[in-house]
DNA sequence: CTGTTAGCGCTTTCAC
DNA sequence: GTGAAAGCGCTAACAG
């Protein structure tokens, strides 16, 4: 079994040194043209591909970044996967995803995963079970960016989205749409995202003088179902729900549908995430829009300072130690 | 700025070689007691974590993989990346995703990038509008898996699902609902997915003696809203419509609404790939079901075995150079 | 039980 | 213009 080519095999067929072939296939032209030519033309012809590890290892620089977050089946990440990917290989970066699957231990593992590979940076959703792996991340030099998410006390880079300012946006539209109790279906409230957006619920309620009803219900599959399905076998008095996100949204969508209730002519519903801006779905959510490009966008850029600062101390560090994305109301047809 | 720690740091302070740590680290018992214990501690105390490209460098194993797919927007591929990713972590391998964008130009790109990486194996879905990637993919020594694809003419390793029989069951039971009428909206005939369904949905218009009617569609966000406005900007004689995925599926409920048709009241509908089983949508879609967690761990098997093969030729190849995933019926709301 | 040596494929440095 | 030598961090092979 012969072995992938290296650029010594290319020095050996061109008669030079394995030095003037790595000098050539890499742009110099301080070689005389003959030689550029034929080692271009050996190259091409044994389908020579540099070796990127062994690159690396010489440089120390991977040109490689890794995202960490959940699990590609929330559509958000997906989406955000999507446009990370998209911007950081326009700039000449690969991307490294790993997922944590909600677990504590996996979202450390996945980190040493990534700081073995020498990732030159890392975009980080914790999940904030703990701070373990955050904790990690600052006691290593390869610098990283919170995506998506904060910590309380702890200092790090961050970009998110201004969840206070999207639940309350969607809040103040059901109260205007006439609801006076408004079922909040929020995620966990470790979470960073589902206190900002609980505050965003309340302050809402406390300008139109409604009640909180709040009840924390996990994104997995079903769970949004299995829940409204316990809770209304009993009558209840929601004239409106808000979820989360716009995934439980539609799990809630369904269920409404299932247990008899027509939307929005019995009862208004909201999501957040703005997913309709990625995607047609069946039907059209009323949600707070976040643009995940931009997300996406912010926190590479910010990444890359935080890169080329530690790469050469001359060149500044990010302004804002956070950056906040403001969020949009889209009026679907739930509402 | 002081660098991350390697075993050489670790044997300076314990006072031994490299080598030594090295052992330990990798679980050698033939090292005293007292020296291991120190080792272990001392690498915990500086964070030591290895560095595996290093040990990739040295092993010529990187336990890892890559899968080449277009988009993680498309729920079906972040829904199989995800069950990808759980299962090769679960056998001790790490996935690269690297992701084409349809541009066969990317494409050729990502697997000149994974392989620099020296992947162990590669998952590949190709775009499928030429053959340039997988023949250079067939020109490498890493082993390969054609994922949910397969080339005429190409002789490559592949697991993919039914997609005749998916469009038969889908168009069957149109027909069976009382449709005579079926509209067709295919994806691009070039990808192999499209032509197997269009044989499907052609077997079943034969056998209750239908009319075909077929229409090629982008997958792309608003791509079948589009074309359905433009096509009902007339008259249309259709009493069913199968779309080539569930979410152009989604895109067809939701703009057969818009323009006044009721789902399944005036029109019926029903997509594939059975989306369902991950997500609770907003409405149920009639579908095919591809499971998608069965296709993840066929195509993952399928690779290890090319990779053991290959670094043991005592190891035995797959049995069959293809594996076929049956499709299932889902009947939804939309039917 | 432990150390020494060599080398994976590449780039950097210094030399001519 | 080009080459030789060294070394990135690790492990395999051979010593002892």
């Amino acid at each position: 079994m012969n072995k992938k080519p290296t650029i010594r095999d290319i020095a050996e067929i061109c008669g030079c040194s394995a030095n003037t072939v790595s000098r050539v296939l890499r742009g110099s032209t301080r070689i005389s043209l003959a030689l550029r030519e034929k080692i271009a033309r050996v190259a091409k012809e044994i389908g020579y591909i540099p070796n990127s590890l062994a690159e690396s290892m010489r440089t120390g620089s991977t040109k490689t970044i890794a995202v960490i977050f959940q699990d590609f089946r929330n559509p958000f990440f997906a989406v955000l996967a999507r446009f990370i990917e998209e911007y950081a290989r326009s700039l000449g970066y690969f991307v490294l995803f790993a997922t944590t699957s909600e677990s504590a231990e996996q979202e450390v593992a996945a980190c040493r995963t990534v700081l073995g590979r020498n990732v030159d940076g890392i975009l980080f959703s914790p999940i904030q079970r703990d701070t373990k792996a955050v904790k990690l991340l600052m006691g290593q030099k390869t610098p990283f960016v919170l995506l998506g998410r904060r910590f309380q006390g702890v200092d790090a880079y961050s970009v998110i989205a201004d969840d206070e300012q999207g639940a309350y946006l969607t809040t103040r539209h059901l109260l205007e749409r006439g609801a006076r109790e408004i079922l909040f279906l929020n995620s966990f409230s470790f979470i960073c995202t589902s206190q900002f957006r609980e505050q965003g619920y309340l302050r809402a309620l406390k300008e139109y003088g409604g009640q909180p009803h709040i009840l924390e219900v996990s994104m997995e599959y079903g769970k949004t179902r299995e829940a409204l399905k316990r809770l209304y076998q009993k009558p209840q008095p929601y004239d409106a729900i808000l979820t989360f996100c716009d995934m439980m949204g539609f799990e809630a969508y369904y269920t409404l549908r299932e247990i008899g209730r027509r939307v929005p002519g019995d009862i208004l519903l909201a999501g957040m995430d703005g997913m309709q801006r990625d995607f047609i779905y069946p039907i059209s959510l009323t949600s707070a829009v976040i643009d995940r490009k931009v997300l996406a966008e912010k926190a590479m850029d910010m990444l890359l300072m935080l890169i080329e600062h530690q790469r050469d101390s001359g060149k500044p560090l990010p302004d804002k130690k956070e950056i906040v994305i403001p969020q949009t109301l889209f009026l679907g047809q739930t509402t």
